[in-house]
RNA sequence: CGGGGUGUGGCGCAGUCCGGUAGCGCGCUUGCUUUGGGAGCAAGAUGUCGGAGGUUCGAAUCCUCUCGCCCCGACCA
């Protein structure tokens, strides 16, 4: 991709709408448009990065098991009157009619259509454990939309739904999910605390939260400290609660010992039971032939709001620093002296070099991410404009081609977060990202 | 919904108190000069001042109503 064809729309002030520097970077940085608040449009950068988030989900997904579907954005209000939700939800629900003045709602989650969906073809305890996954647009009418993404009325949620036969199956089932959890966001460069939650109104007993530390974080979090060099494993059972259910006087942890830190929940899990399949009259047969309701349970990650998560933990005063797992470009190359012929040539090498010799993103499906991406700066305009706005976007590594070192054949390689430059030959740098 | 702000070219703002027909910076266009960390000079384009009503000879400015957006609180992936 050309730096100079890449529709990211970046600005050096401060837009007026934002507060926090998630969403001001996300602005400046030309990944996203305001439509409305809370309602956002995302431009290339940012769905680059949804696509590097997404594709890591369903990695882990399909690694235990979970398969991935697509629910409807738009339901019909039958299911919700089944399950008793309908009212209960109130007005976060967006409700919609249709030209026959048929009741519809705008998905805020998805446990009714799933539980519809198992109990049209799954009769049988044959068909059980299944677990199906989304990763798809809700809308929840919040009485404060707030910082940018972090908060949308809008999102994008990967929510997985499960079906099991019995308590053990689904306790098996919510570890699994959870051992997943633990991974997808390691693999994105995060560390996640998982802290025991109220289910609040999906219902159950059994649940967590995945929290991201920062500081702008709306949670505050009270944890062992023991949890930084914890196992996936032991994660599951390290204390680590957040603000509403924290009581000093029942506290198990020693004082010294206990952290407190402000995080950002980018995933909750839960074990619900039958609490839909009874209300909504599921159930399948075991292999006496007796009627069983299956035990459920639902399991979401914020991925619109996991690019804010991102970007709050990962970031300074220059811009966005992208963890590599989920950077919208692998490398930017800067050519400083275009208009000299060995720097062309070496930039146009290296940038062939990295992207197989296509001038255009090789991508042709979505989303393939077979080869590692460059964004090439062929732009005739001020050194100092396409540096800074490298650093904004917050592109891993840089290469930078510049008349002295170019005549040694060397070029710069520089990491965006520790700021460190290496010298090496044009072949080498080939070599490193290929 | 309660409290506090705010709305003026694409973006960030001044002008509002004290009414006189809109300005600055960035960006954008053209040309020349530049090029090792957000370039310089010159010439240009872009506004029904959020909307509706009212007061006035005259309204961005005063009055009334209304809408949008942001921040704090209650609520939440």
């Amino acid at each position: 991709m050309l730096f100079s064809k890449l529709f990211a729309p970046t600005t050096k002030a401060t837009p007026a709408d934002a507060s926090i520097a998630s969403h001001i970077l996300m602005l400046r940085g030309g990944m996203i448009s305001r439509a409305a608040s809370g309602i956002y449009c995302w431009l290339p950068l940012a769905v680059r990065v949804i696509e590097k988030l997404s594709h890591i989900i369903c990695e882990e997904q399909d690694r235990i098991g979970s398969q991935q579907v697509l629910f409807t954005t738009i339901q019909p209000a039958a299911l919700w009157i089944e399950s008793g939700r309908y009212e209960a939800y109130g007005k976060e629900m967006l409700r919609l009619k249709d030209r026959k003045d048929g009741d519809f709602l705008y998905s805020p989650t998805n446990e009714e259509q799933a539980t519809d969906v198992f109990r049209k073809y799954v009769k049988s305890y044959r068909g059980l454990p299944l677990c199906l996954y989304q990763i798809h647009w809700k809308f929840r009418d919040e009485i404060r939309p707030r910082f940018g993404v972090m908060r949308g009325r809008e999102f994008l949620m990967k929510d997985a739904y499960s079906f099991d036969i019995n308590f053990e199956g689904a306790k098996a089932t919510y570890m699994q999910m959870f051992r997943a959890y633990i991974k997808t966001f390691r693999r994105m460069g995060l560390t996640p605390i998982p802290v025991q939650a109220d289910p609040g109104a999906i219902g159950g007993n059994m649940s967590h939260e995945f929290q991201i530390l920062a500081e702008t974080g709306e949670s505050t979090l009270y944890y062992d400290k023991n949890l930084s060099g914890a196992s996936d494993e032991e994660l599951a059972t390290i204390f680590a609660v957040a603000d509403e259910k924290y009581n000093p006087d029942t506290c198990p942890i020693p004082k010294d010992d206990l952290m407190v830190s402000k995080g950002i929940e980018v995933g909750h899990i839960f074990y619900f039971g039958t609490k839909y399949t009874k209300a909504m009259n599921v159930f399948v047969l075991d292999e006496n032939g007796n009627k069983v309701y299956p035990e459920m349970g639902s399991y979401g990650i914020g991925v619109s709001r996991l690019i804010a998560a991102i970007i709050e933990s990962s970031h300074d005063d220059r811009g966005i620093i992208w963890p590599e797992a989920v950077a919208p470009f692998d490398v930017t190359i800067l050519n400083l002296h275009p208009k000299n012929d060995k720097c062309r040539d070496v930039a146009q090498r290296i940038y062939n070099a990295l992207n197989n010799g296509c001038i255009c993103s090789e991508k042709i499906c979505f989303p393939s991410f077979s080869t590692k991406e460059a964004l090439y700066d062929d732009r005739d305009i001020t050194v100092g404009e396409k540096l800074a706005d490298a650093d904004l976007i917050g592109i891993p590594w840089q290469i930078i081609i510049g008349e002295k070192k170019t005549k040694n054949n060397l070029v710069e390689l520089k990491n965006r977060k520790t700021g460190e430059i290496k010298d090496m030959s044009p072949d080498d740098v080939i070599r490193r990202f290929q």
